[in-house]
DNA sequence: TGTACATCAGTGAACGCGCGTTCACTGATGTAC
DNA sequence: TGTACATCAGTGAACGCGCGTTCACTGATGTAC
């Protein structure tokens, strides 16, 4: 029935499990301790074999790092309870709930599995230069997050007084690559919504790598009341 | 003249020349690369003579996390201008300036030695556990920047409605922990400083690690948008 | 000031290990007629 | 349905490399008397 022959379904299962073996070394190893031939190994391999499945080295830690892109833009996106309607945006669900429904989900991914999360958001592997195909998977958490300012409703005051030219260029130009009629948002909302944004994954970061240790315990807690509170800014209350 | 022999002298220059060159080591190869072998290359010692200086490879880079540590955390309490008077904070400057000055100072540490940053701020080192000593080195930055919260003015609401146990415990902790009269600062306060504390980190990682790539150019400018907004959020403005 | 001994710095060889990648090869699975 | 050929998966040996760490040793620098 299948329209892949045997021997192109046995590959694609390889090629899956070598992907899933590489993820569960990345938590031992890390990035740059990943090595074709312990993958080899752990699939009963000999070491030489891994090379009909992977080009090499390099090639294999760019599909994982595609993988987790897409695979936290894809939990971005279905967190979104104001894109669950079946067209267009819910008004009825406000951006604030939205924006923290998303960031909830992201912190959840990224706790269940640190390593993933490691390698696109912690230290650059030294060496390691990304290819063009990482670019478009990458963008699509920031994407969706900030597609809930596009929906927002328009507020009356800008609030960016004193922001300077270089900085009113980069929202211009961010607010061109935003879904929609993003058109609409003023420069003061689109600059907290950025830093929103990077307070998403500042704040998972912080606690992920260590840094919240005999401080807060409660990570969850503090999460969900820091995004609330980032959100309320952005969207007001 | 110097207390010191001449034999302890060469010691401690060679002592920190491998410093150097391990600090420069690490913004080509990472914290995983580091190689004894290779700095005793980089200064012309045959490879075990590196053992005279250095016990082993996890002690070396514990040793540069802790000079790191302790030079973000000099550089934070330098850079406060309350701090700056003869004795006690200086009243006269406001805790926004106060946070906002420090929070930049910092920024300008991390970007000057992003490696370092990385090392202490990135994805920990797989297989390296940081022993007790880098404790107290790693609390000097935060405790600098929440000090500023111990020295303002409080404020009469403390809108710290729902927080949950857990968290409210949290924060009697690290109040405890918190110099001087530290006691008088409302959860709801304290919280927003935690949360300002943990933006400075997550905005300078998510633009030194490239996160802000094609969004934001004058990083510079937002960082310090983004901290004024922050710390205003804390003190009130 | 001089000598005897202890400490230290640096050498060179070796241990056992792991790595990425290439290559010529065998045997199995697919495809075209 | 059967055969001939092309494609693919997997093997095993090899290349050249780098690593952390130990060890017995030589020669220089320091210390105590």
């Amino acid at each position: 029935m299948s329209a892949l022959t045997a021997r192109a379904r046995a590959r694609a299962a390889i090629e899956a499990e070598i992907r899933d073996v590489a993820r569960s070394h990345l938590a031992d190893v890390g990035p740059n301790g990943l090595s074709l031939r312990a993958i080899a190994r752990d699939l009963d391999m000999v070491s030489s074999a891994i090379y009909r499945y992977v080009p090499s080295r390099d090639a294999l830690l760019t599909q994982l790092i595609v993988d987790a892109y897409r695979s936290v833009g894809a939990t971005a996106r279905a967190a979104d309870p104001g894109r669950a309607t079946p067209n267009g945006p819910d008004p009825a669900t406000h951006s604030v709930e939205r924006f923290v429904a998303i960031a909830a989900a992201v912190r959840r991914w990224a706790h269940d599995r640190p390593h993933e999360y490691g390698l696109i958001y912690g230290t650059p592997v030294p060496g390691y230069v990304a290819p063009e195909d990482t670019v478009p998977p990458a963008a699509e958490v920031g994407t969706a997050m900030l597609a809930v300012l596009a929906d927002a409703e328009p507020r009356g005051a800008d609030d960016a007084d004193g922001f300077p030219a270089s900085l009113r260029d980069d929202l211009d130009r961010l607010r061109a690559v935003l879904p929609g009629h993003a058109s609409g948002i003023d420069d003061g909302r689109l600059a907290a919504g950025v830093q929103a944004w990077t307070g998403v994954f500042g704040l998972i970061s912080f606690e992920l790598f260590g840094h919240l240790h005999n401080v807060i315990t409660d990570g969850e807690e503090f999460f969900a009341l820091a995004m609330r509170d980032s959100a309320r800014r952005v969207f007001g209350r």
